[in-house]
DNA sequence: CTGAACATGTAAAAGGTTACATGATTTT
DNA sequence: AAAATCATGTAACCTTTTACATGTTCAG
């Protein structure tokens, strides 16, 4: 059994929170704002995790003849395992921070284009984060389960969101100020 | 010319920067947390940007037969080119932050243990930034055209560590409480 | 002179996105 | 019955990392 991909270990954690169709998986991934799964990764994954035999399908179709499907005790162990693994430290790719520390010494008026660009991209960010209610993608059951986690981690996307608008404006105050 | 990659770029910023060698970019890749180049990428990369007639070696040897880089004006054409293009909206991708999902709740053990590991990871980060200073990266010239912006993404650096170790805290006690 | 760091490079594979394909099922 | 959306899937490609290979030059 091959080692699973980051992705495949986040479907399969969808799926052992409760049973779900990849529809659903589908829909989860998209309001989670920290992990995105594209549908040429989530239908291929959702079977290498049936062949090694960590979710199977539930025996009836949900609507529209969906598949739903459910963890197994292996699987649950192997998400575990996973849990308990370290993860790779945060690496950070933000095309924009580079273009501005390359534009800031070229063109004042593409630097201030670059930060509104960001804050736009910040601003969408946390419109996403806060209009998403943790209860949609985990059960109220899930919910109480996981204690304050949930609302925890929506507060860090608002944090972090919050925090970059901050910073976008004081640049733009200290590119005008040094004209 | 087949259209580059955001790392082709990169180098291409660093090269128009100043003349440099492939050595001397992958220093300054290295203290940029917002973009890393791996040896893998750097070297064939330079030879795209070479054979695009972007970048072209200097006449003159550097120290240790290293190639140093110069830009052309083509190369400065191109750079200002995707400087003014629209960037990639951000996406993060947060294993940690999954995990944290996840464990929270299967057990508190495994998200404890996660949320000291982000704190390692953000403190490790936030030691990075702070220890480079911007004029390493760029010559004393550039510094002073940049204004202050190679100072102020470095604080972008800084705030956005400790917004996430001072969140990191309140996780922790938001666990220890709900005991 | 010998080991450590310097400097450049290559091949293979991993991981992911994009764009397309296809049929089923509601809605109008 | 047509249009829209639901639901799943595939193939090709893109970008990047990893691991290895190789010669050079400086320090002890």
């Amino acid at each position: 059994m091959e080692t699973l991909t980051p992705t495949a270990h986040t479907i399969l954690g969808y799926v052992a929170s409760h049973a779900r169709s990849g529809y659903e998986i589908r829909q989860a991934a998209a309001r989670n704002p920290f992990w995105g799964i594209s549908d040429g990764q989530l239908y291929p994954q959702l079977r290498v995790l049936a062949d090694a035999g960590l979710i199977a399908a539930d025996g009836e179709e949900g609507p529209r003849g969906r598949t739903v499907w459910q963890v197994t005790p292996t699987g649950r162990r192997a998400l575990e395992e996973w849990l308990r693994q370290d993860s790779p430290p945060i690496a950070i790719r933000d095309e924009n921070l580079v273009k501005l520390l390359f534009a800031a010494r070229l063109d004042p008026g593409i630097a201030r284009a670059l930060v509104q660009e960001r804050m736009a991209h910040f601003a969408s960010f946390l419109a996403q984060v806060e209009s998403v209610a943790p209860a949609s993608t985990w059960s109220e059951d899930e919910r109480s389960a996981a204690g304050a986690v949930p609302e925890l981690v929506r507060d860090y996307g608002v944090e972090y969101s919050q925090t970059a608008l901050a910073w976008c404006e004081r640049v733009l105050a200290a590119l005008d100020g040094g004209r």
